[in-house]
DNA sequence: TAATCATATATCGGATCGATATAGGAGTCA
DNA sequence: TGACTCCTATATCGATCCGATATATGATTA
């Protein structure tokens, strides 16, 4: 989804400045409907603005630029339903361990172990997060979309686990076959 | 990871036209690693030729431009394996399905509906062509990546699966609540 | 027979990304 | 107490990426 989208979609739900957007991004829900970060979305805003979507107050600050608050206005709420209403895109998965992993025969079996061992780490991370989340007055969307990334994460870290060692003892004397699929 | 990274990847295979990356790149393992098409795979190409990363052969044919076949040099063989060697980046999954979930109290319950039979159709489809590899001569590597997508994407079909009613069932009288985290 | 898909090479305009710039306040640590 | 890191704010820019488009023939399907 394009950026000026997901930042309509924060907007939605209250009133924000470019800082506060980039903070929605990385953390929470948002951080798996895009990756933008300031090159895209200071852009986005100053683009939604010149189309009428959103408005802009300016806060004056002692020592720090005026904050930029920003407010959807009606057609920026409009043109946000319509572009969920459309038929989503396929979702993304992309992963650089999962390449690594893949080419794991040219690498040593300690360096694939780590790499192994960080992923778990991290996965686990992101699940507790999502787990300690407080749920309570959310809507069913929100809801369903936790639950839907507890158990993906859950699985990943789940298989990790279980397949750690099998795949460290095997990697180091793996002959290296071309994989067909 | 970058574009020209993973052609090489897709190299150590086996020698390889443009055309032929790209189809890699959409079906198999290596829809996990990249998104490339044909407008960044041509010109990664191009400077993976004037790095001395790859070497081209061109076959000429009779109605169509000359076949362009790249091979791996060592020089590249060592650039890949160094890529991979390094502290692999964050995986990544984006999801406008969920963006749209995530906001359904702006959707009417049917279009949710729909929304969610689509992707789990999209997730059956994906989990049934990792299960149908003949996985046989593959190493330990490519055998981990195929059963973690399977673990993952298993986990999100039974999820939708298990939570579609509920969901669609909530969806119309949710109240327009904002979601914390 | 027409439409669609496959096989091939590519480019381009627009979007995105990650580093960088500027700068002061708050918190941490030796 | 000073150095370092993090937070809070605004942004830009060069490089990379993306998706549509161009060209064109053969194969497949309805």
């Amino acid at each position: 989804m394009d950026v000026r989208t997901v930042c309509l979609g924060v907007l939605t739900l209250g009133d924000a400045t470019g800082y506060e957007i980039r903070k929605m991004f990385e953390e929470g829900p948002f951080q798996y409907f895009t990756d933008a970060g300031f090159g895209s979305i200071y852009p986005a805003l100053k683009k939604l603005h010149g189309e009428g979507y959103v408005t802009l107050h300016e806060q004056a600050q002692d020592s720090r630029p005026d904050k930029k608050v920003y407010s959807i206005t009606p057609a920026g709420h409009e043109a946000f339903t319509a572009a969920t209403a459309r038929a989503p895109g396929a979702d993304k998965f992309r992963s650089d361990f999962l390449l690594a992993v893949f080419f794991e025969h040219f690498l040593p079996p300690n360096m694939i172990a780590k790499a192994v061992d960080e992923r778990i780490g991290w996965y686990r991370e992101k699940l507790e997060h999502m787990q300690s989340c407080d749920r309570s007055g959310w809507g069913a969307g929100p809801v369903f979309v936790n639950q839907f990334g507890q158990a993906v994460y859950g699985a990943a870290v789940k298989f990790l686990e279980e397949n750690r060692d099998s795949l460290v003892e095997s990697a180091g004397d793996t002959p290296k076959t071309e994989a067909a699929e």
